[in-house]
DNA sequence: GGGGCGCTGTATCGAATGTTACGTATTTTG
DNA sequence: CAAAATACGTAACATTCGATACAGCGCCCC
């Protein structure tokens, strides 16, 4: 059976011609309000003709388009009406909404609970304040997010960098590090022996070590000046890294924030460059 | 000043004639669908004629019926895209919990909600069980998660490649790809002109594309097999791909699980090679 | 490589919608 | 109580919308 609209479509979507499929899919993006517009401004939204937002509603089952209209309007109306409804996931009619994303979202609110307001500031503040250089490195899988934490900072401050490729380029880049500079690592397990190495030398030249890492925590904790401990278990045959994501994305907001001055500057520097 | 419609009605329902009165009440009885319908059946339904309900709208200070059911749509799209600010009450949060996580949570459940197990499902198999070549590429700061996921994915099967570097050394790749290859692209706002270039090259040579996007959809999903959503809104000076980074681990997850007899041997072949 | 089928866009038509003019009813005011 | 002003509905109008026929195109299969 099927009880929305959405889920007719997710349905059939795969047995789609092409055009249909595109006006399926920019319905789904932003569902339902475009299937409330008048056919033109549908098919200009999926950048397809208006026959075929006709052909797409008529193979759904909907003699005609005012008759599709109203069925979302219906369906609108009981979601309005009981709005407990709406974190409901419409595909998990069988009650299981998807495991993956419950336990993720348990994961970051349990990796927030243990993290207070103060220490992020702190850490915001050292990564906005720090007077030398911001060095990022990640492991294998979480290098990634080393990246895409060095990809925002590297916009709003001068001298970040990432470290990537083999671990003999790195590692002579400590010669540039100092008691005034941030290295900031992502370890999770299985905990990389040749980080850990790393962080102990950089430890010892007095560098500060900002350190995510799981609930477990990675040896490097006992070199880290701060420490961010993020839940990882989920039902997959990997560790998520998903929490230590929104902590890194609240970072790069916090500091953006506390450089909004000098930041705005930069990034305006940066479009003029272009 | 006057945020909702619903708000300026009841400012103004004073003021008004018996009929338009009706109108205004029966519109706020169950606000906003009735102003979504035609003219005419907003009159029935009010029980007063249609040129009532035209002055009833005009006195709102709109030019014309049209123009206030786009306010109207607005608004109920700014509702859907933000539940939390209908739900949000300090109090149940448990204290001061970071508006950067509840805006990010509320932005994973809907962007899964608009997503259909059906649609992740499929998306995991033609994963799995493509016969050519994966080439995964993201923009300048969705590359990361492409990255993350041509990590995990190179794992569990071969012929997995990720498209880094400059624009002319991806572009050549181009003549490695075919029907039977799968492209990932993760593109959102402001779109990448080079990716959206690149995208329609592969679609043409047959490459079937899954697309990461935000709500607004990059013009690449024109060429999209598969397109996937998500909620990209926080309160920052950036965009947040968190949502996109669950989907990305949720998908990793079921490939791995279709895979799971072939992946585990090669899992195993790959830790005797360390 | 050729023939057939299916998909898609352009152009056109009919219908339904929003809009306006005008006459009647109702209320307000002197 | 009378007269004016306002409100309201009926009916005709113009516009926009949804629907359809048709031709071009690409694609797949033989």
């Amino acid at each position: 059976m099927v009880s929305s609209i959405a889920e007719l479509i997710s349905d059939r979507i795969g047995t789609m011609p092409a055009g249909e499929r595109r006006a399926a899919q920019t319905l789904i993006a932003n569902y339902p309000l475009t299937g409330l517009k008048t056919v033109a401004e549908f098919s200009a939204a999926a950048g397809v003709s208006s026959p075929t937002i006709l052909r797409f509603v008529a193979r759904l089952g909907f003699q005609n388009y005012p008759e599709f209209q109203s069925a979302l309007q219906d369906e609108l109306a009981a979601q309005l009406q009981s709005p407990a409804s709406r974190t409901l996931n419409p595909s998990s009619a069988g009650g299981a909404v998807s495991p993956m994303l419950e336990a993720t979202l348990d994961n970051m609110r349990e990796t927030f609970r243990h993290l207070t307001d103060r220490q992020l500031a702190d850490i915001a503040t050292r990564l906005a304040e720090r007077r030398g250089k911001t060095f990022l490195i990640g492991g294998r899988f979480t290098d990634p997010l080393a990246r895409y934490m060095a990809a925002h900072l590297a916009i709003i401050q001068p001298d970040v960098y990432h470290l990537a490729g083999q671990e003999s380029i790195w590692r002579d880049r400590l010669i540039d590090m100092g008691k005034r500079d941030v290295l900031v690592i992502f370890d999770i397990r299985r905990y990389q022996e040749s980080l850990v190495r790393f962080a102990e030398k950089a430890h010892h030249r007095g560098v500060q070590i900002i350190l995510f890492t799981d609930q477990w925590l990675s040896p490097i904790a006992r070199f880290a000046r701060h420490v961010i401990a993020g839940r990882t278990a989920v039902p997959s045959a990997w560790d998520s890294s998903a929490a230590l994501f929104v902590v890194v994305e609240t970072l790069i907001g916090a500091v953006t924030r506390q450089l909004e001055a000098a930041g705005a500057k930069r990034m305006r520097d940066l479009e003029s460059l272009r």
